[in-house]
DNA sequence: TGAACATATGAACAATTGCTCATATGTTTG
DNA sequence: CAAACATATGAGCAATTGTTCATATGTTCA
């Protein structure tokens, strides 16, 4: 058959499992959803930005507030906070010249701690 | 007072919110943790490595089907499995020539499940 | 309105990342 | 043992990332 012709490169257990080959290709999420999923967790994939949401956790905070306990540049947390509200991770609300941040919903802080359950294993 | 004087690039709310500040550092984790924490969700900040993932949340698969699947090098995936493995997200067992690996455990199906749920809103 | 304060942002740079290519390692079979 | 196959891995490279520095924007108050 040509099918089986054309595959030259191919492990030969392809032949054997292509049922579950075709299974399985339709179970993985569209490419859309994989690209905003992947983009959604790499948000919790730096350390400055795994502690703006603990921080967040606890109450909402102001820039120059986060700045002082992270021990950071205002600049630097201006950034990531920008990240994460971009991600929908945080909202925020001004008040005078000060913008205090808060974390958008209650999702975050399950995500925190199913991550912190499996390391702490 | 000198404290006072000393702070001069800082933020006035600084003062009204002292007793904040020293109860949020004590709430974030320590170094150690954030860093084991952001690692562990790196891992899943990468389109590649998340298919990987839900692949395998079907079944245990061989390093070429899965390069099949996701139709990519064989060496692409393979680096990525290693990564997989060292952040002890998957496992594998060898059946002769063939490596299959799967899922370490049942987190990680309930970490992906919990951010669909998140960007599905 | 101008000075002081709080935050946001663009450019630049070093560090990290994910892939490719070539090749090594490990396994089976003739 | 040699050839074929499946997987692993190191080097190199382009792309992305997180920070800093300088500066812009927005707000209050004298």
């Amino acid at each position: 058959m040509k099918e089986e012709e054309t595959v030259v490169e191919q492990c030969a257990c392809i032949h054997v499992h292509q049922e579950l080959k075709d299974r399985i290709m339709g179970r993985i999420p569209e490419e859309g959803k994989l690209n905003d999923l992947a983009a959604f967790f790499k948000v919790f994939g730096d350390v400055t930005r795994v502690r703006i949401l603990y921080a967040l956790l606890c109450s909402e905070m102001c820039v120059c507030d986060l700045a002082q306990v992270l021990d950071m540049t205002q600049s630097a947390i201006s950034h990531q906070l920008r990240l994460l509200k971009q991600m929908a991770l945080v909202k925020n609300r001004r008040e005078g010249k000060t913008v205090f941040y808060s974390l958008s919903d209650g999702h975050i802080s399950s995500i925190l701690s199913q991550g912190m359950e499996h390391i702490e294993e």
